[in-house]
DNA sequence: TTGACATGCAGTCAAATACCTGCATATTTA
DNA sequence: TAAATATGCAGGTATTTGACTGCATGTCAA
């Protein structure tokens, strides 16, 4: 997985809002998601083709129709290798920042 | 908290590797995070204001020198509030794909 | 087979991004 | 105080991004 596709794919409120819409109904088509995207349907393609090389979408055509299904996978991976471990050092973190403005009145 | 904020500063690899360097070391200044940085001090410290801005670090001052503090809160919030909510609808989406693709082969 | 429908592809363009250079300011220390 | 150190601030620029238009391709249905 490239970590580095995934966070650029998240960045962009419009590819968020694609998975959002996705996870309420999932498998819908191209022309589907573009109703609730207020831009043509060209621009919600390139944001579709983003996610998809994010592996964060996959799709399958149904005669001329193409379907998307979300595949939280990456988010899963993303979160533990890389969230979580800031997650666990949380504690300590807050700790040494007390300590540190401790410091700083002296 | 500004989630779009939060995406758009983790979005960069720079500033995830800056975040990855205060998870090692805590509180440090911004000589020593350049010291790491393929870059000028002057990107950096761009990079520094955006995880400031999305509230990813918090920063005190030290006499002359500036030391930066890792804090997790926000990627906990949009974990919390975004991720999580694709991580439990995970094996009914796999399903539908499941399902869909079949269709797909009739 | 022809018209309507769903999607694909190429090119344009303005705005945002991520670097940089040059100079200013503030703090420590000899 | 003066020099060295640490950081701040103001642009400049090349690349990337995210939107668009226009046209092409493929599929269904009358």
């Amino acid at each position: 997985m490239d970590d580095n596709k995934v966070f650029k794919a998240l960045a962009d409120p419009t590819r968020r809002s694609l998975l959002d819409s996705l996870c309420d109904a999932n498998g819908q088509t191209l022309g589907q998601l573009c109703t609730a995207m207020d831009m043509t349907r060209q621009s919600v393609t390139q944001h579709l083709a983003l996610l998809e090389g994010a592996n964060l979408i996959s799709t399958t055509r149904r005669g001329r129709e193409k379907l998307h299904f979300i595949n939280p996978v990456p988010l899963h991976d993303v979160y533990e290798r890389w969230v979580r471990k800031f997650e666990t050092a949380r504690l300590g973190l807050l700790h040494d920042l007390k300590e540190q403005l401790e410091r700083n009145d002296e």
